[in-house]
DNA sequence: CCAGACGTTGTT
DNA sequence: GTCTGG
DNA sequence: CCAGACGTTGTT
DNA sequence: GTCTGG
């Protein structure tokens, strides 16, 4: 899955990379992003590549917003499926946390090449603001060992094949929404502190030593 | 027409 | 709310 | 996603 | 445990 980002670094500089030609204003910088709050998504139109923001979350009648899609279904369920044949757009990022099950230990993942992610995504209008929600895949092997779902990862050549504003058949969408290739990610352990969306620092994405688990500080005699 | 399900995640 | 099933 | 709260009444 | 808030 993917519940939890990070969005850095200078607007201009974000929209260069990502070929937006308006709508920068609406990149503001956050270590600690959760769904239900507004993050900046990049749609094409006929005019052209544009940032807007979007609620991160499809409102659901079900308890808690739908903030994650995941690819094996998202072509064919009711409450996805139509947003994804014309409604699909980037929710660009600097990274992202994952929880580790077996002790809950929170790491940061970047690319390795430095460069922002374009999680794939799709959105929805509602009333007077928009809604959008991240596509999740499979691990590659950077994941794997931490979690088993990953946000879908587009790499930059295939931003307009899935920014494309004509509808796409889903067997096109279903090609775009793999995996990233092993070796796109980097990770390292950060403090727990990011747990609390109160904390929003750039410490948060620091590389700290792993704590120690219960059962590592007090083994169990076998 | 109405009834009932509807989404993801993690956990064990 | 909106969609599917009956 | 995780953290943190989780209830009602009447009264002031 | 389950729900809400951020």
């Amino acid at each position: 899955m993917c519940g939890r980002f990070v969005r850095k670094g200078e607007s201009k500089k974000v929209a260069e990379a990502l070929g937006v030609q308006d709508g920068e204003e609406n990149w503001t910088e956050s270590y600690n992003v959760a769904p239900g709050s507004t993050v900046p998504i990049v749609r094409d139109d006929p005019t052209g590549r544009h940032m807007a923001p979007a609620v991160w979350g499809f409102t659901s009648s079900g308890r808690g917003p739908l903030f994650n899609a995941r690819a094996e279904t998202v072509d064919s369920l009711p409450s996805f499926r139509d947003h994804l044949r014309v409604n699909r757009c980037l929710v660009p990022a600097s990274g992202f946390y994952e929880w580790r099950p077996s002790d809950r230990q929170p790491f940061y993942f970047e690319r390795v090449d430095g460069l922002p992610l374009a999680f794939a995504g799709i959105w929805k209008r509602v009333g007077d603001h928009l809604e959008a929600t991240v596509i999740t895949t499979t691990p590659n092997r950077d994941m794997s060992a931490i979690h088993d779902r990953m946000p879908v990862i587009l790499s930059s050549d295939r931003w307009s094949n899935w920014l494309n504003p004509d509808p796409l058949s889903s067997a096109e969408s279903q090609s775009l929404l793999c995996p990233s290739p092993d070796g796109t990610l980097t990770r390292w352990p950060v403090s727990r502190a990011v747990g609390s969306i109160r904390n929003d620092t750039q410490g948060l994405i620091e590389r700290v030593e792993p704590q120690p688990t219960a059962q590592e500080l007090f083994p169990m005699s076998s």
